[in-house]
DNA sequence: CTGACGAACTTTTTT
DNA sequence: AGTTCGTCAG
């Protein structure tokens, strides 16, 4: 057996941590020390070396990305498919359980999944029928709530009644809403893990089955799991022990979400004859960056204690900026952008990372100026907008009847006369007799005494839907998603839309036809006997909830990359902007009086600093505008965690932005060289090509002369003109 | 049922 | 500041 390509290329305490014999595994891999490698030698090492079956290998991952990314490089490691194994997201596995056991876990088999918003809409419907105040009780805050509780394993027969007020409305309404998903066959992100939770722990048959099914199960972020996610993976391991997981404390972000980075200590009690491997070397940044990171991390208390480092050099210091203001921070990284793009850096290579999305806009204001191409993560995914939200909930209702949600959403869209009215008298139906919308809208024709207009669009309503899915029997699933668009008159209804986006609409309703031609069964399931009979449709929008979009297809331009601290982790860039570190905004306001949270941010802090690979520059504004007000912020505390000997300031001499009597020259200043030479050519975005005739002052205040083919000879301020040089 | 206006918000986000 | 959301009038 030629084992030489899956160890060959490990360090030491990567190849421990491969070959170690099955037992409970926790490995602490730092950032940048080769922790999914880790996870895909392991498997491959079960199943070249140890000839485990791969059909009985279990992966666990947060991300359908990082699911994708691992059954990518093990494919490419052992040159097999990997399509027997099970490697998915929590959600993706939970969901495929559910699919399997619908009926052991008290789910119609037609169950349908909710996305957030989804579920925002079902618990906003939810209070106006139970008569409450959004003002007094905001539906976002019992989301919140709901989802909390299901994070932590609890029904809400299960919470005791303490006697507080606010506490037995919430679970009042807890307990509506749990009887309204079951009745719609709504199942949210939440309920996907809780219920998948019960499933096994009150079957024992399928408990045992899928305990002797995965021979090895292995857990990738363990940092990030949340009490159920854990729980589940107990019960799974129980009594066997064959789990393998691996995370980093200190990378543990996701607090707020319900992660629960105890967890990490406990699997140390609940599983006693566990190993602990730590991964230590560092194979991404160079040592200014680590050591900076490693005493900045230094600072949270109860760690379990990793020190990053790295063979190779030192590199250059961290660089510091301080702005005059947000404007200043942006023209200073936008500049440092130009300059690394002009001497032949990719743009590919370059990310600005902040705390909060709002503070993307200047930065986008001012490459879009400058005609620098970047991108921005975040935002509406595809599945999420509102068009494509549309013609799916069309093709819930022809696979489940009850599902309100969707019931609800395009009952009246397009418009075609059905009003708040009769709306109302179908909830109230729904509500006193426990039914389904659906139900709810029948028995209101059947009973009559509406008008004749109402009950027609109603009827219309009814029937267009049953039309539907008599219609699409047998078809193609694309055919089926085509048909609906059509039919539904949804394409219609944004083709008439001239105004701003219909056009972008149809588009997109286009593309959800063609996603539906593409859509591959057998790459979302895994392929299996029981998976024979699972509607392909209803494969097709629980991938749509739990996938709400991969679909980055324009990565292929050469863009800056702009993104939260959040979204950056486990990505890496040779040049980072780490920007508005700033007391409130980085650590955020909400956070600093609570020792946890602040530590938390002290690792978004970590994380944020070790995406750098070579250049790391630190930015933060001594002004800045934020939600309408100027504020004065001071310097990140986590600036002063950053030893002097790793960091230097940049001092761009006298700003224009900056009046003059701020001006104070620090120690440690770095003077920039100009840029430019005579005879040089440049060119302006709007003055076109030119060629340089004169020098004069330097930093902010130098000044060129240009002689411009177009337009002739101009003096321009460096720092405010937009030149490339040619 | 649309459009307009005013109020009330703004950490982080995957599934 | 900028956006989103809900209410009101037409």
């Amino acid at each position: 057996m030629d084992v030489t390509s899956i160890i060959d290329s490990l360090n030491d305490a990567q190849r421990a941590a491969v070959t170690a014999p099955s037992q409970p595994m926790l490995v602490l891999a730092g950032a940048g020390s080769g922790k999914t490698r880790v996870l895909v030698h392991r498997i491959a090492w079960q199943i070249q070396v140890l000839g485990v079956p791969a059909h009985s290998i279990l992966a666990v991952t947060f991300t359908n990305k990082a699911a994708k990314e691992m059954r990518g490089r093990i494919e490419e490691l052992l040159n097999i498919s990997a399509q027997p194994l099970w490697i998915g997201t929590f959600h993706g596995i939970a969901h495929r359980l559910l699919r399997r056991h619908a009926k052991q876990a008290k789910l119609p088999e037609t169950f349908q999944v909710m996305d957030s918003s989804d579920q925002l809409r079902v618990i906003k419907r939810l209070l106006a029928s139970l008569n409450l105040d959004e003002a007094k009780w905001p539906a976002k805050q019992m989301l919140w709530y709901i989802n909390a509780q299901k994070d932590e394993g609890v029904r809400a027969r299960h919470i005791a009644d303490s006697g507080d007020m606010l506490q037995r409305q919430m679970v009042t309404i807890y307990r509506a809403y749990e009887e309204l998903c079951d009745r719609s066959g709504l199942v949210d992100f939440a309920e996907l893990l809780l219920r998948a939770h019960e499933l096994l722990r009150d079957n024992e048959d399928v408990l045992a089955f899928y305990q002797q099914r995965f021979r090895q199960v292995h857990v990738d972020e363990f940092q990030d799991t949340n009490t159920i996610q854990y729980a589940w993976l107990r019960l799974l391991t129980q009594g066997k022990d064959n789990i393998f997981v691996v995370g980093d404390d200190d990378q543990s972000i996701y607090g707020w979400r319900g992660a629960k980075i105890e967890n990490i200590y406990s699997f140390q009690k609940h599983y006693p004859n566990h190993q602990v491997i730590k991964l230590e070397q560092n194979y991404r940044s160079t040592g200014n960056i680590l050591k900076a990171a490693n005493k900045v991390i230094a600072n949270n208390d109860g760690r379990m204690g990793k020190e990053l480092w790295t063979e190779s050099g030192d590199g250059e210091p961290i660089a510091l900026y301080a702005a005059f203001n947000e404007q200043d921070e942006a023209h200073f990284v936008v500049e440092r952008i130009r300059s690394w793009v002009n001497d032949g850096g990719m743009r590919s290579d370059v990310a600005i990372l902040y705390r909060s999305n709002a503070q993307s806009r200047q930065f986008e204001e001012k490459l879009m100026t400058t005609g620098t191409p970047y991108r921005v993560y975040g935002g509406l995914r595809f599945f999420e907008r509102a068009e494509i939200k549309n013609a799916l909930a069309y093709l819930r209702l022809t696979s489940n009847r009850h599902d309100d949600a969707s019931f609800e959403r395009v009952i009246n869209t397009p418009t075609r006369g059905i009003g708040a009215k009769t709306l109302d008298e179908i909830r109230n139906i729904a509500r006193d007799r426990a039914v389904s919308l659906w139900t709810a809208a029948i028995a209101l024709l059947t009973q009559g005494g509406m008008s004749a207009r109402a009950g027609n669009a109603l009827d219309a309503f009814l029937i267009l839907i049953k039309q539907l899915d008599t219609d699409t029997v047998g078809l193609e699933l694309f055919e089926k998603v085509q048909l609906v668009v059509e039919k539904s008159q949804l394409i219609e209804l944004y083709k008439k839309d001239k105004a701003d986006k219909g056009e972008e609409k149809v588009e997109n309703l286009e593309e959800l036809v063609n996603a539906a031609r593409l859509f591959d069964k057998a790459s979302v399931q895994m392929v299996d006997e029981n998976d024979a009979n699972l509607s392909e449709l209803d494969m097709f929008l629980a991938n749509a909830a739990l996938e709400a979009g991969d679909m980055q297809g324009d990565d292929f331009d050469d863009c800056v990359q702009l993104m939260t601290l959040h979204s950056a982790k486990g990505l890496e860039f040779k040049l980072v902007f780490l920007v508005g570190v700033e007391e409130g905004l980085f650590p955020s306001q909400q956070s600093v009086d609570d020792v946890g949270r602040l530590e938390e941010e002290r690792r978004l802090c970590y994380v944020g600093m070790t995406r750098a690979m070579q250049h790391l520059y630190i930015t933060y504004a001594e002004s800045r505008r934020l939600y309408g007000r100027e504020s004065y912020p001071r310097p990140s505390r986590f600036l002063r965690e950053i030893p002097a000997e790793h960091m230097q300031e940049v001092r761009l001499r006298a700003s224009v932005s900056r009046p003059a009597t701020v001006v104070k020259p620090r120690s440690g200043s770095i003077q920039m060289p100009s840029r430019y030479k005579l005879g040089q050519r440049v060119s302006h975005v709007k003055f076109g090509e030119g060629v340089v005739l004169q020098l004069e002052g330097e930093g902010a205040q130098e000044r060129i002369q240009i002689n411009f083919k177009q337009v002739g000879i101009k003096w321009l301020i460096v720092s405010m003109a937009q030149l490339d040089v040619l």
